[in-house]
DNA sequence: CTTGACCTTCCCATTATGGGAAGCCCCATA
DNA sequence: TATGGGGCTTCCCATAATGGGAAGGTCAAG
């Protein structure tokens, strides 16, 4: 099954799948004589748990260890469930984050007129709120700050 | 004064004034006979702006327009809350975005008994879950679908 | 005048994804 | 059989915002 099939059947895209193997996330796929990438249903089964991995907020350098539990039929679940709940700690983190950030600009919203004259207290407090206090930090992020995980809707 | 000082009082790394400059988010910094920049006050001023809107969760390209109504005194104080409108919109549906993945995998999580043995339903999950349905999605994100605003912590 | 702290520019890395070009390959239809 | 279109290959580029680090100039205090 060429790359084009597979990425139908998985839902993955040819690009991704190119890039998975490029990092070596999945291993490098059989070619066909001429060179195309050549895969088989086992392809396209290890091409959804990625996937649906990266859906439930995995990152890709998670998904690593997800794979080699999945394989390792001598695994211990509360491996799994480790990781697992590691990712929904951080989800949770970076829920509250937002969900801080959202607030604040609602009472914001909610202060301002919206009207035709210039004097706004969004401004206000974007002009004068403290710096040195607030969440504001500079300090490195860990491995997994990011938040750009397959959300792409 | 010089870039370094303009970061400690503002709170934007010097990296990321210069950065900010080269974009065009903040004009040409004045320069010394020796190509130092220099900043006044007014330019910290500014770089507070910019540092707290991003806290806000405004993504650079927002920050231009939010920077010209602040600069406007004619401005209309319902454009300022538009933008605010439109980032806590956005706000909270990326929070809807994270939780259901958080959900998800916390349901997931506490069906896994976390024990020894290898069978576990989180892996179960990410090998069977229909790929067609759920939230995936391929299609392109709105310029503001990434997550990575000034969320470091 | 030296030294260390600061400044400059330039390049690189990060995360995951898509866009697009140049060129080869394969199959179906004329 | 020839040809065309669509699929495949690799390679480079862009994204958003940030930091790291090197090579070299500058400034101020000793």
């Amino acid at each position: 099954m060429n790359i084009g099939d597979a990425s139908a059947l998985s839902g993955v895209s040819a690009k991704m799948i190119r890039y998975y193997e490029q990092i070596g996330l999945i291993p490098q796929a059989a070619r066909t004589a001429s060179g195309y990438r050549n895969y088989a249903d086992a392809d396209i089964h290890m091409l959804r748990f990625i996937a649906r991995s990266r859906d439930l907020g995995f990152p890709i350098s998670e998904i690593t260890g997800l794979l080699d539990l999945w394989r390792n039929t001598d695994r211990r679940s509360a491996d799994v469930k480790a990781l697992a709940q590691a990712r929904v700690q951080d989800l949770r983190h970076k829920i509250t984050h937002l969900a801080d950030m959202a607030d604040t600009l609602e009472t914001l919203v909610r202060s301002c007129a919206g009207n035709e004259r210039p004097d706004c207290p969004i401004l206000h407090n974007l002009e004068t709120e403290a710096f040195p206090a607030s969440g504001r930090c500079s300090h490195h992020a860990g491995p997994h700050a990011n938040l750009n995980e397959r959300i792409t809707s």
